[in-house]
DNA sequence: TGCCCGCCGGGTG
DNA sequence: CACCCGGCGGGCA
């Protein structure tokens, strides 16, 4: 099963269109988690504690919730990735944090492909990579959806790839039939 | 295009 | 240790 970590956590959320995002933060006071956006609330505040079993909800990091919000629907913001708090995150292994700090390097509005990350990398690993992009704790700020397949299709995406198309084109990348309009494949 | 098989890192028992 | 499983790639029909 998932791996859970039973540090205390609170989740702030946020509405916008009838969408529900969702953010953890430790005791840290850094972001420990990011649900992608849901169709209520309780369905966003468990796609945290499904990871976090032990929570409380409040308003204190709403505003968090909706620059997630703001984001998702294109707008370029910029972070710190000091607000993370990677080290209590569920990302284990050396290998899955290489590979989210340089899928954290993805400027808006660009994508890279899950070869280009594992070249980055000085791996051939690419299968790995997108398996490792796949637990991002981090979606939408760590921006996983910026991360296609080599051939100009959009590919796969833990909120479904829909999602991930939509999110790209909030961004402005041009995308036909779930592939790069300019791609060269 | 679609499929199939090879690839690599991690999780499981 | 020996599987098994993926947000993948590339070759080939």
């Amino acid at each position: 099963m998932n791996k859970k970590n039973n540090k205390p956590i609170t989740i702030s959320t946020h509405k916008k269109d009838n969408l529900y995002f969702a953010v953890g933060y430790s005791e840290k006071r850094k972001i420990i988690r990011i649900a992608l956006p849901q169709k209520s609330k309780e369905e966003a505040i468990f796609e945290i504690t499904k990871y976090h079993p032990k929570f409380s909800v409040s308003d204190q990091y709403s505003d968090t919730a909706e620059m997630i919000s703001n984001i998702y629907h294109g707008r370029d913001v910029k972070f710190n990735i000091k607000m993370l708090d990677i080290g209590e995150s569920t990302i284990n292994t050396p290998f899955e944090m290489d590979v989210i700090l340089e899928v954290a390097k993805i400027p808006y509005g660009s994508v890279k492909t899950y070869k280009e990350i594992a070249k980055l990398l000085d791996s051939h690993a690419y299968r790995a990579v997108g398996t490792a992009i796949g637990k991002n704790p981090f979606p939408i700020l760590i921006p996983c959806h910026r991360v296609i397949r080599s051939d100009g299709k959009i590919g796969e995406f833990r909120g479904g790839t829909p999602m991930k198309v939509e999110i790209l084109k909030n961004e402005g990348i041009k995308i036909d039939d779930l592939k790069l309009r300019f791609s060269k494949k």
